[in-house]
This record gives C-alpha cells, structure tokens and sequence, in this order.
DNA sequence: TTCATGATGTGACAAATGTCATATTCTGAG
DNA sequence: CTCAGAATATGACATTTGTCACATCATGAA
C-alpha cells in the first residue's frame, strides 16, 4: 500500500510516517507539508492513497484534494483530521474524498487505510453519530462543479446519449437555449464537447446517484 | 435470489427448481423449455439470474442469451451445460455471460448462484483446467458486434473522449479513414453518434477490460 | 417603480461530425 | 501471376454541434 503523506506540522507527518511504516505493508513514498505539496506529489508518485491534513498554512487540503480529482477522479484521497467540523466532512465528501477520520483515532488509522485501498469509504465512528443532521445521501457530488440542478438535468440527457433536439423536446426548452446551456457546463468542467460529457459522467460514475 | 430457469429437458428444470427451492434465499420465478421461453421469462420476470441450458431444441440458449444481453446489458446469464465444449464456453464469455457451469456438478450450482448475484463470474473447475489453451483474458466481449480489433481500438479513444482529428493522430489514419471506421461501428452496433457510443462503452463496462 | 438578475430564446457562424461514392494500395489464396 | 477482398484514403455533402452576441421576459429586492 502506497501513500503519500500531506500535513502541515512536520512533526505529525514525520511521526505518521514512522508509525506507518512499521507495518511492512505500508510503504511512504514521499511527505509533504501543504495542499501545493500534496498536488505535486501526488502526481509524481501516484500513490494508492493520499493521507492529508485538512487545515494546513500553504493551501487548505480540500482545495487541493478538489484539483487532485478533477485530473483524476479515481484519486484515494483519505482525509485526516483533528476536528469534526460538519463543513469540512462536507465537502471533503463532496469533491469525492474517500473519507474523513480523526487524529486522535490513533489506532484506526491503518485500518482506514486498509478499507480505502479496498474500495471502501471510511468515516469516524465519531462523524456518524454526532452530524444525524447530515444525510449523506443528499450530498451531490456536481455541486462541486458549481452546476444548477438544470444544468444536471442536461448532463444527464447527454449521458444518455439525447441529441440537443432530443434534450429540448424532453426538457421543453428550445433548441437554441439547450446549446447555451451546453457551452456553460462544458466550460464549467473544462471539457471540450459532448462526448467528452458523457466520458466525465461516466468515469465519475455520476450514473451511480 | 430471483432466479428463471430453462431447459429442455422438463425432467431437469423441474428436478432444479425442486431442488434450488430448498433454500429459503432461492425464488424461483419461472421455468422455461427453450430459448425463445428465455428471453420472454427473462423480460417478463426481470430475475436474478437466468439460469440457461446451452443445447436445447428450441433454439439454443447461446442465441437467447446473446439477444437478451444486447437489450439487457447487466443481465446475469449463467449456462449450464453437460460438457466442457470449448466452442460453447467460449461464445458463452463473448456474449457476456457470467458462467459456464456443469450439471453434474451438483453441489456447486447454488454456490455459484451465490458467486454470481453478488458479482462474480464463475466457471466450473474442470473448464479451466481442461482448458488451458484458452487464454480467457483475450475473449472479448466486443467480438459479439463482430467488431474487429482495429475498430474496437477506435472505439476506446471515443471512448477516452478524442475528436477525430486526435484519433487520426493516435492510430495514424487519415482522419477520413477514422471518419469511416466510425460509420462502420455506429451502424454494427446500431447507434447514432459518438457520444452514444462512448455511453454504450461504459454501460456495458467495457473500460474494466 | 426601478433595477438587477436569472432563465429562456434567436440568429449567425465556424467547426466537427456522419454519410456516401469512389479511388488506391496491399496482401493472401489459388 | 492474378484476382478478390481488406485496409486506407479522398472529396463532396448535409447535419449537428459549440460559440457568441444580443433579445425578451419574469421575478424579487431595493
């Protein structure tokens, strides 16, 4: 199991990295110390799973974790913190993150990162209990692109493969406004035409809720 | 566990259903003596899985089970057969079916009943044994549109999202050529445009091998 | 009311896409 | 060698797609 380490106090990740690496499973490919840092090494070492701070100085985690899986949506990312902060847990599910569990959870560390590699989504046993309010369901990972729900509804139609004549009769819009709907997403998400949607929706499994 | 059964011979689907009854998981839907049964049972009952005789005088279950994956892409096909006939075995993995068991291996049908629902695809022991001359990993589901290797490769980059000019350049075609190719594909797999063909690539899974 | 804003629409345009008819080239079977 | 059939290519064409600038309209805040 590969990882790449990202936390801002030095001691932390150092200690991180010895107590890890104990286990001969475990190897560290590299440490870092900022959400700039995490992005680099991520992509020079592509690690299994990145295990990061979330409130760091040089750049907060999520941001960073945000840009990691807009380049690769596949991205382990684990996030470690001292905090259970309902904003935080939020987003870091809401770009994707494959988890969120505490510092002070010393020993569930390891384990966490056993199920992260596995497939799995981790989350404190703390976070479950405390934040009831939070219906984890209803978070829609779009919302990190900062699409509306029209705007989704579209992405939908195209990733089933509707021409934009389709789109309009299903949606009664006209034709016309389906295209400028369609030039706004593709420059929300960076993409270039349709087909290119439908890859995106796909890959980030947009189709599983 | 929903499941349809089908064989000719009346003695053995009866006798199965009698017996795959015994366990409470099991529900067995309906029981048909043809391929033509499969497919009617299989649309009208939507089971589990479908549980196919390959030789069967009403039209063999190869056929079916092709007819069925092709409206059906996520259909759970399992063939049970009395022989380990390579022919078989091998049209049964380019369809998309997701086994290949023997009757007389009586005590491993529920297991791999079992194997199948939750994801698996499952093969008797002796197949692969006997037959180690096939190299499983090269028996492409694509086979069943009668696409050819080259296409298939055309398929992928759509597939990755390219344009036709950047698929030129990857496969060192003409971008007329590629235009062709497509036009070859769209009409073998009965589709409109590229962005349905890279739906298609995905909801039939064919990004995971 | 006035104004800003967002949702929707139109028209024009260039580029990409898909279809078709028709070459050209290469290769393997006979 | 010769021929048939792939594989590859070209050009013309109609459609679709994506972009942009600019309307229109409703609605809610000031």
């Amino acid at each position: 199991m590969k990882l790449v380490l990202v936390d801002d106090d030095k001691l932390v990740s150092a200690s991180l990295k010895t107590i890890l690496s104990a286990d001969p499973e475990v190897e560290v490919l590299a440490i870092g110390n900022s959400g700039k840092d995490a992005q680099e090494l991520y992509f020079k070492h592509h690690p299994d799973i990145l295990l990061m701070d979330i409130r760091m100085d040089g750049g907060n985690g999520l941001d960073a974790g945000k840009q990691i899986l807009a380049k690769d949506p596949n991205a382990n990312i684990l996030y470690l913190s001292t905090f259970v902060d309902e904003d935080y847990i939020r987003t870091a599910l809401a770009i994707g993150a494959k988890g969120y569990i505490l510092k002070q959870d010393f020993d569930s560390i390891l384990p966490s990162l056993r199920a992260v590699a596995s497939g799995q989504k981790v989350f404190a046993g703390e976070i479950v209990e405390k934040i009831p309010t939070m219906s984890l369901e209803e978070i829609v990972p779009y919302q990190q692109f900062d699409l509306t729900d029209k705007e989704f509804e579209l992405v939908q139609k195209v990733a089933e493969g509707l021409s934009n004549k389709e789109i309009s009769g299903a949606l009664y819009l006209s034709e016309g406004t389906v295209r400028n709907y369609l030039t706004i997403i593709l420059e929300k998400l960076d993409l270039r035409d349709r087909t290119q949607l439908a890859v995106f929706y796909y890959k980030n499994q947009w189709d599983k809720l």
